[in-house]
DNA sequence: GACTTACTACTAGTCTTGTAGTAGATTGAA
DNA sequence: TTCAATCTACTACAAGACTAGTAGTAAGTC
């Protein structure tokens, strides 16, 4: 697999990485037992989606105590995330507008989301302002226009 | 399938269900002929997803014209990507706060956006405060505080 | 050193998805 | 009325996903 490349995931699988991720480190039976009781497959079941997710490259298996293999994420969650919204928003036509206005509608995305998101957004620019033209004090009014 | 209820659609499922949404009325010649160019598969491959539609209750034949059936959407575009976007959200710990994160980063959400995004937020409130209580006329700073 | 326990490696069955072919029915035109 | 075109209904199959079992091995214990 390409380096910071996401290999396709399964919802399985996926949330098989997400205990993984959380655990850090874990063996197969670590990860059988940190799944939701409710939904708990047979530890040969995991053992299989392990093997899996280590052939697609989404994880490795780093070392051996006693005789279980310990193994660790190789792709992040951040970047498997990320590619779940890109995919989203694709299919949505590629923009971000449709995603947003869903996210409003089922009220998962308030007022108050909005204005906080604003002004992280507002502080980010001035900071890549400075970082990217620090000698350029007089700059400003500098527009983006990324797309 | 329960009414109102969307059912799980695969990708290519997806794909089919749009144009038919666009098309509102279609047939699976129609279907066919209305899909890109360069991924175009078999009339009869177009034949088989439109029966397994049908199965999930995705689709039904209104009609027949000649002697060929006529399909036209039962589940909403509306719904379909509502549920999309729910799911998304439920797997980033039901907050659409990483979701935005997310497209912040991409590039895909701008400070305009947001802005624009915003203001429509500002609109619906005092539009809703308008019909919910049209009376109180004096009312003000209203806050919504839904989660 | 023999035994028990846990783990690995391999195998397997069933279901879903994507893809398409074939046989027979229907339709419209000559 | 016959015939070609088109459509339906059914079947098929490969790849992948999900589920789990079995045989054999390694490790620790008495």
């Amino acid at each position: 697999m390409p380096p910071g490349k996401v290999p396709k995931l399964t919802t399985y699988e996926l949330q098989l990485m997400e205990t993984l991720w959380e655990l850090g480190l874990a063996s197969v039976r670590e990860l059988q037992e940190a799944l939701p009781t409710n939904r708990r497959p047979a530890y040969t079941t995991v053992q299989t989606m392990v093997y899996r997710l280590e052939e697609k490259g989404a994880l490795k298996r780093v070392k051996k105590i006693g005789n279980a293999h310990i193994f660790e994420p190789v792709i992040t969650r951040q970047g498997t995330h990320r590619r779940l919204v890109e995919e989203l928003v694709e299919l949505f036509g590629g923009s971000a507008q449709p995603l947003m206005a869903h996210l409003v509608e089922s009220g998962k995305l308030t007022l108050e989301d909005v204005r906080e998101l604003e002004a992280t957004l507002n502080r980010m620019q001035a900071e890549s302002s400075s970082e990217t033209a620090p000698k350029q004090a007089g700059e400003r009014n500098r527009r983006g226009g990324k797309r």
